[in-house]
DNA sequence: CATCTTACTTGTGAAATGCAAGTGGAAATA
DNA sequence: TATTTCCACTTGCATTTCACAAGTAAGATG
C-alpha cells in the first residue's frame, strides 16, 4: 500500500521548489493534462496520447502521481484488467497551473489548440469553474481523497 | 557560438507540451524564480542559491532560456568578468505560472517561505501587478525585448 | 606582475530516458 | 475447455542527462 510521505528529502523548503520537484520533467504534467481534459483514465488512454511516452516512464510517472497523492487506481469491477486512474482534490487543483502554461506558451510559442486557449483566455475562471464541475460528476463515490 | 531556432522538433503543438519542453525540468524554473523575486542577475549569484545548481547545468540552462528568449545576457559595463542576466517580457510572463506553483504546493505540501504564500494568497492580482512593476523598473534600458 | 574573481568547460560516474521485447493475469473467442 | 487477445506492466540495453570535482581563460585587484 503506497502511503505518502510529507518530504523524503527537499533541496530547499520554497514551495516552488517543492512544486519542481514533482511536477519538474516532461511527462507528469502531460499525464494530469490528459486526465484533466480529455478524460483519459487508463493506462492504455495514456499510451494513445499524441505524445508517445514510453511504456515504464508511463508506469513510473504514475506511480510516483500515486505516492504524491495526485491520483488514485482502483481496479475496473466491470473489468479486472483494467486500473482505474483518477485525480484527487490535490490533482485537480493543478488545473490553474496548468492554465497558466498553456497561456503562456500559446502567448510566446508557436503551438495548436486555440479553441481551447480562447476558451480559457475568455473567461479563466469559468473555464476552471467547468474543469472542476467536470471532475466533481466524475468522483461522485471516493470524496474521500 | 550556440544558436537556436524557434521549435526545433515539437513532440505536439500543445501549448501545455510546449511549456513542459520548456521549463519541465528540475532547475529552469528556480533560475526563473531567483531573477523574479530575488533579484539574482549573474552566475554567482544563482550558483549561491540555496537549492545548489551545479555549474554545468547552470551553464546548460542560462543558455537554453536565453535561447528560448526568456532572458537575456548582457556584459557588465562595471566589470567586464560579469555577464549580467535580465528577464525578457516572456520571461516575467512567467511570474503567474510560478504563482500557481507555489500555492498548489502551499495548500498540499509542507512548505515554507509563508509571508511570500501569503501575500499571495491575500491578492494574487496586486502581488503580480507588483512583481511586474518591479522588472519594468529595473528594465528602464533595452525594451526592446 | 601575482593573485583573485567570475563564468564558465571538461572528465567521470551515476541516474534517468527511450526503445524493443517479454511477462502474467483476466477476458474474449473458437 | 483451450487458445488467443487484451491490459498493465517489467526487463534489458543503449543513449542521454545529471551531479560532483577539478580545471581554465579573461578580467579585476593589490
Amino acid at each position: 500500500m503506497p502511503q505518502k510521505r510529507p518530504s523524503p528529502k527537499r533541496r530547499s523548503g520554497c514551495p516552488l521548489n517543492a512544486s519542481v520537484e514533482i511536477l519538474g520533467d516532461r511527462w507528469s504534467l502531460l499525464i494530469i493534462r490528459d486526465m484533466m481534459l480529455r478524460g483519459s483514465r487508463t493506462y492504455k488512454e495514456f499510451l494513445e496520447s499524441y505524445e508517445g511516452i514510453a511504456t515504464n516512464i508511463l508506469a513510473d510517472r504514475l506511480g510516483k502521481l500515486e505516492a504524491h497523492g495526485i491520483i488514485t487506481a482502483e481496479r475496473d469491477p466491470s473489468d479486472g484488467r483494467k486500473l482505474i486512474y483518477l485525480l484527487t482534490a490535490k490533482g485537480i487543483d493543478l488545473a490553474p497551473v496548468l492554465t497558466e502554461m498553456v497561456l503562456w506558451a500559446a502567448a510566446h510559442e508557436d503551438t495548436g489548440n486555440q479553441a481551447l486557449v480562447r476558451q480559457m483566455q475568455k473567461d479563466k475562471e469559468q473555464f476552471l469553474a467547468a474543469v472542476r464541475q467536470r471532475w466533481a460528476e466524475k468522483t461522485i463515490r471516493s470524496t474521500a481523497n
